[in-house]
DNA sequence: CCTCATTACTACACGGCTGTAGCAACACCT
DNA sequence: AGGTGTTGCTACAGCCGTGTAGTAATGAGG
């Protein structure tokens, strides 16, 4: 026997703070994945990161904070990616509407299918999520949602086409978009961004006017 | 004082096992729907039916037990008021495809606003919903999106029209119907079933061939 | 009225998670 | 080297939830 005292556990290689917090962020992004947010307990994330408890709560005032921090990264994220996705002011009087739609869906779709993890978050919220991140993510769908209908009423003004209630054919839009999302998401080659976009095409097309 | 021990509680009514299962399990779903499942405990569906612990023990094997218990509640009633949205069997040569979407659309929104407290643990499960729930679900709605593909190959054949990607389009019908039936849930006023179905009635016209 | 099965209650043991106090190791800087 | 502040570790207290063992009340039938 080499010693009647429980060994003492190895030393953690030492981190500067800001850069503990990342490395915790990222751990307790993984889990949250894998298994949830009620998973993401402050031992779980302690041990990914092979550390001890106290570790964590040097880094954040308590585990609240930390999914707070957790979730403030994933909107400024997911915010900044949404920029090309809109075009900004008046529509030019050139531009075709439906390609300008066809274009922006696209662009949404190549943001989420190229940065999973952080939309995953956003879209498919692990169970458990903190409300305070819903209700954010809620706040934005709105912003987001009006922007759209404003853009679809120029649209179907300078095409013509029938009258659909703008209201509901936004939130058509906007449901199918996040639903093509999702399954971009869940399950990226079955579900290509091209065939949703080709989709979109078709039926925009068909919606013309005769 | 009146007494140095602690008051003895008062017995609660007496009731059969059966007819106590059922008022717990309509506890528990007041709970869900209010606070979410996490808040489903043992205690919470005990005091809300103003009983101990032990007296739910006596009822249901274990928490899982019970939760299981709701979650077949909600399967046997949701599939029971299924019943009347989709035509059996093939359709009849001489009935309009549109009307007969149209016409399930409605069936399903209004079966939906009929009984709003078994649709929300369907389409706006609360949070810490047990696993499996969404996974019955899920299977569900596998098959009746199945259904609905057949349904409006059968219908996009015999009407004409432009060739859509059938799975998409059945996709897209899905999670439209979905989508309204959230909002009929979360906002009744706003939303009458009306205005569904007659967005839809336009949609599909306007995608009648020239 | 008394018996007795059924139903409900009290009290406990256990486990998991949070948050904190105080001590030990490391590493940089003089 | 040796001081010194930063970072990490051990150990504890407390809360809340589950599940169980044993006891007490109830009320229906004899």
């Amino acid at each position: 026997m080499t010693s009647a005292r429980p060994a003492r556990r190895p030393y953690a290689p030492r981190l500067p703070l800001a850069q503990r917090r990342e490395q915790l962020l990222d751990a307790a992004l993984d889990i949250a994945l894998e298994r949830g947010f009620h998973a993401v307990t402050v031992d779980a994330v302690a041990r990914a990161c092979d550390v001890t408890r106290p570790v964590v709560y040097g880094a954040f005032a308590d585990r609240t904070a930390l999914l707070t921090a957790l979730a403030d990264r994933a909107e400024a994220r997911t915010l900044e990616q949404l920029g090309p996705v809109f075009p900004s002011g008046d529509l030019p009087q050139d531009a075709d509407p439906d390609e300008l739609l066809v274009a922006g869906v696209a662009a949404y779709l190549r943001a989420v299918s190229e940065d999973p993890r952080t939309w995953r978050v956003v879209l498919l919220p692990p169970e458990g999520a903190p409300a305070e991140l819903a209700a954010r993510v809620d706040r934005h769908r709105g912003v987001l949602l009006e922007q759209l209908r404003v853009l679809l009423e120029q649209g179907l003004a300078l095409r013509g086409g029938p009258a659909l209630d703008p209201g509901l054919f936004a939130l058509a839009v906007f449901t199918l978009a996040e639903g093509a999302a999702r399954l971009v998401l869940a399950e990226p080659e079955q579900w290509p961004v091209d065939r949703f976009v080709a989709f979109a095409r078709t039926v925009l097309a068909a919606l013309r006017p005769v």
